[in-house]
DNA sequence: GTTCGTGGTCACTTGTGGTTACCCAGAAAC
DNA sequence: GTTTCTGGGTAACCACAAGTGACCACGAAC
C-alpha cells in the first residue's frame, strides 16, 4: 500500500491514513467480501437471496461479512420490521467504487484463465529425472 | 463471478471456466497475496526484501503465498544455487495484469478513507436511548 | 397447537493461518 | 579444523478463524 504524497497533509495524517488503509485492505481483501460486493451489484438484495447466490458461503460468514461491510460504509442495511423479518442490502457509493475494481479482477480472471490453468498443470506435474 | 457469454464455447467450457475462476479468485483474494503482488511491483525482489517490506507477514505465510502465486503463474521464481541461497521473484505478465487491479483497490482505499473512517465511527458508537 | 418462513445468534467442531525451531551447505572468521 | 553466520525452506505445533447445526422470535396459515 503506497501512500501518495499529498500537498498540505502532515506526516501524522499520512501515517494514520497508512495504517487505516492497511486495516481496510485486510478487511476487504477476502474472497467473501469481494464476492458479496460483486453479487449485490446494482441491485437491492435480501439476505437469503445472497445466501443462495453466493455458492458455498455459510450462514454465519454471510452475516459476519455483511456486518463488516456495513461498518465500513460499503453497504446499507435496511430492516423491515415485519414478520417474518425482511432485510435489504444495497451498495453505497463507496461500495460501488470498490465493485468497479472487483469487476476488474473478474475480467482479469477471465483473461488469464488459460494461462493460469497451463501454469498450474506445469507446476503440479512431478519433475521426471 | 459472472461468466461472460463467449461465442463458440460450449456450456461445459463455461462451467469449467466458472469453477476455475472461483478457485483462482479464492486463491488470489487474500490480503497477503495482493500485498505481495503490490510489493513486488515492477522490480525483482529477494525473499528477505519482501519479508522486510511487507509489514507483519510471517516467514511461512510469505513462502506459502509465493508458492501459490508461482503455481498460478503470477510470478516467476529464480533460484541461484549459491551459498547462502539467493531467490529472486518477479511478476509475470499475468501478475502485472492483476497488479493493475490491485492498484485500483489501493486508489479506492485512498479515495474513500474518510468516508470509511466516518462510517466506522458511526457504527461503533453505541446508540443512546 | 403445530408448522413454516426469515434473519440472526450461540455453541461446538474442523480447518488453516501463524509461530517456532530446526535444517542445509559452504564461506569466512578464529 | 571447529565455529559461526547466512538466506531460504520446512515440519511440528498452537491458537484462532471458518464452517456446522441447533435454536430463537414472531405471526400467519392450516
Amino acid at each position: 500500500m503506497v501512500t501518495k504524497q499529498l500537498n498540505g497533509s502532515d506526516d501524522a495524517d499520512l501515517l494514520r491514513a497508512d495504517s487505516l488503509a492497511r486495516e481496510i485492505f485486510s478487511d476487504v481483501a477476502n474472497k467473501w467480501a469481494l464476492l458479496i460486493i460483486e453479487t449485490i451489484g446494482d441491485r437491492t438484495r435480501r439476505f437469503t437471496e445472497l445466501r443462495d447466490d453466493i455458492e458455498g458461503i455459510s450462514h454465519k460468514m454471510l452475516t459476519q461479512n455483511l456486518r463488516m461491510l456495513e461498518r465500513n460504509g460499503l453497504l446499507e442495511r435496511t430492516v423491515h420490521p415485519t414478520v417474518p423479518p425482511r432485510v435489504d442490502y444495497s451498495l453505497t457509493e463507496a461500495g460501488h467504487g470498490l465493485r468497479a475494481t472487483v469487476d476488474g479482477m473478474c475480467d482479469w480472471t477471465q483473461r488469464f484463465l488459460g494461462h493460469i490453468e497451463d501454469s498450474r498443470r506445469r507446476f503440479d506435474t512431478p519433475v521426471n529425472g
